[in-house]
RNA sequence: GCCCCGGUAGCUCAGCUGGAUAGAGCAACAGCCUUCUAAGCUGUGGGCCACAGGUUCGAAUCCUGUCCGGGGUACCA
């Protein structure tokens, strides 16, 4: 039953009967309990034209509203001309029936029914291990597609990665020059190579097993350097419980002759130029601020040439929704890349780019500095290191990716109460817990209860948060905002230790012990929904 | 210079597709365990929602400008 529909079908029969133009009907939830459950602004927006008072005209409309007393208790006007709807807690009650009925299916859609989307995240070069920053997406990507694949969409994970241009060479030429290092030929280490350890360590693994008598541009440098970083990369992400569908190289792009079509078909269009002995496009003629490089005079792309194959390449694959996760260092790349698929009459529109803002590590209070050049910058495998999945992906998504996030070590370090995950874990395990002593002590726990029993303020309360759970995956659907989710479990969590607190569950009222148990399930199953497409685990016990 | 993101309680942040009295956690202080897990609950204090204009019946939310922080502005990705 959704009463929010309800409402805005009502409100329309009432403003026709009154001889009023048809009008879009907004009904929303007010912060304030006070005003009821649901709130519509009608009288206010229409008394410009109807030339009336807005609280008159809310009274108006309030008498000729035709409502379910079933389902609506109480209707009333307050300045400056709200109309407000109080629900029946019969109304609300009736949720744990619907909840408990349909388990941890409560809330999915099929929105998404017959809709395929690709959602392209991490997309590392394998030069290095992934860093913090790395890690937000990483969460923010397989949330997404969480939250896509709940709503019934058909999603590809997948990962990009550039293996033809600048930075591999440079990764090839790094580890040949610690290879030459470490057998004693030479003593210097180019000025733009990387300098991690992890460098060294692919070096003298290379040593171990193919001799010290390489040449300097044999190839293995680059093929174990690849192979061996991106293990790495693979078994970090493993430990977040994240794993890529497809993983699409830049090569293959090359190879199948794309990246020539791109120019070909840009061409054609008259939206590439030579000049300076490189290749341009003509980004500003499609609205663009400056034309972009896609050759340079070294005859190299850059990386929009392949990124704009890489993306043609997914419409060709005929996914209905392209979203790319990409950090704040990218902000200026999609563009043009976007600016080109229009050119070639691609509708952009299927393409979402999700922008998220960078991480600051937090360690005794203050920030921690970090220098790729020097080494010593902190990564993404040093964090899970020291921290449990759960806290890793609970703190990179707690946060809007539109703020800069600031990952406090010591709090998620922290094993106590101050630490946000463990509140809606132990509500969890506290459930489960309820629940095994319920059986231990025999009590009736079974789907005939009666939800009329369930009358208590906290109770109520803790049914309309329940009650809100689809609505707001409905809302995290549209935003692509997966920090709502966690915000709604801290709520739903404080309702429920609340309610924890108040209501005794099993006690000798039989009744009322069955009603509880199903009401206390009906959360267990809303907040393992929840944890689930976080991607975090719900603990029986704590 | 130009472009993008942010500026909300002492700290970290929600809220931003306009609604009524601006929320949470942490920190501070005061309480609550013979009863299903106190990793919990209750209470107190704490705010010119950066600033100034504008739009509107109504602005933390939208628009313009200013200031501050972060990112980008490459023939790096």
């Amino acid at each position: 039953m959704n009463l929010k529909a309800y409402l805005s079908e009502t409100i329309d029969i009432a403003l026709v009967s009154l001889g009023f133009p048809k009008k879009l009907i907004t009904v929303e939830r007010p912060k304030n309990p006070d005003f009821g459950d649901y709130s519509c602004n009608i009288a206010l927006t229409i008394a410009k034209e109807a030339k009336q008072k807005p609280i008159q005209l809310a009274e108006k409309i309030k008498k000729v509203l035709i409502l379910n007393e079933d389902w609506v208790s109480q209707v009333s006007v307050t300045p400056p001309g709200f109309i407000n709807f109080t629900a029946t807690d019969n109304l609300y009650q009736s949720f744990v029936y619907d909840i408990i009925s349909q388990k941890i299916n409560y809330g999915k859609t099929e929105l998404g029914k017959g809709i395929s989307a690709n959602v392209e995240f991490v997309s590392a070069n394998p030069t290095g291990p992934l860093n913090v920053g790395h890690g937000r997406q990483a969460v923010l990507g397989d949330t997404i597609a969480n939250i896509l694949e709940w709503h019934g969409y058909d999603v590809k994970r997948e990962y990009y990665y550039n293996d033809a241009g600048r930075q591999m060479r440079i990764l090839s030429e790094s580890v040949a020059a610690r290879y030459f290092m470490e057998i004693g030929k030479i003593t210097e280490f180019p000025e733009d190579g990387y300098r991690g350890e992890y460098i060294r360590d692919i070096a003298k693994n290379i040593i171990e097993n193919h001799g010290n008598d390489l040449e300097k541009d044999d190839s293995i440098f680059l093929n174990v350097a690849e192979e061996t970083i991106f293990q790495d990369i693979k078994n970090t992400l493993s430990f977040l419980d994240i794993h890529h569908d497809t993983f699409i190289n830049e090569k293959s792009f090359y190879e199948s002759g794309a990246i020539e079509k791109i120019l070909e078909d840009l061409s054609s269009e008259n939206l590439i130029y030579e000049k300076d002995n490189a290749t341009w496009f003509k980004a500003t003629s499609v609205g663009n601020e400056q034309d972009r490089v896609f050759i340079k005079s070294s005859g190299e792309p850059t990386y929009r040439l392949p990124d704009t194959a890489y993306h043609r390449n997914k419409f060709e694959r005929k996914f209905d929704w392209i979203i790319d996760i990409f950090g704040a260092d990218h902000v200026d790349t999609f563009p043009d890349v976007l600016a080109a698929l229009k050119a070639l009459n691609y509708d952009i529109n299927k393409v979402k780019v999700c922008i998220h803002q960078f991480v600051t590590l937090i360690k005794d209070g203050e920030k921690v500095k970090m220098s790729t050049r020097r080494g010593d910058f902190v990564t993404l495998k040093d964090l899970t290191d020291q921290l449990n999945k759960d806290v890793v992906r609970y703190f990179f998504i707690m946060r809007s990716m539109n703020s800069h996030l600031n990952f406090d070590l010591d709090l998620a370090k922290d094993q106590s109460e101050k630490n946000p995950v463990f509140y809606l874990q132990y509500a969890y395990a506290r459930i489960c817990n309820t629940i095994r002593y319920a059986e231990k002590s025999k009590a009736i726990f079974n789907n005939k209860f009666d939800s009329s029993l369930l009358c208590h303020p906290s109770e109520i309360d803790l049914i309309k948060t329940l009650s809100q759970f689809s609505e707001m995956m409905k809302n995290v659907l549209d935003t692509l905002e997966p920090q709502n989710i966690s915000t709604y479990l801290q709520t739903l969590a404080t309702k429920y230790h609340k309610f924890y607190t108040d209501c005794r569950i099993v006690s000798s009222d039989h009744q009322l012990t069955n009603s509880r148990l199903n009401l206390i399930l009906a959360v267990k199953f809303v907040l393992s929904s929840g944890l689930r497409i976080l991607g975090i685990s719900s603990p029986e016990r704590m």
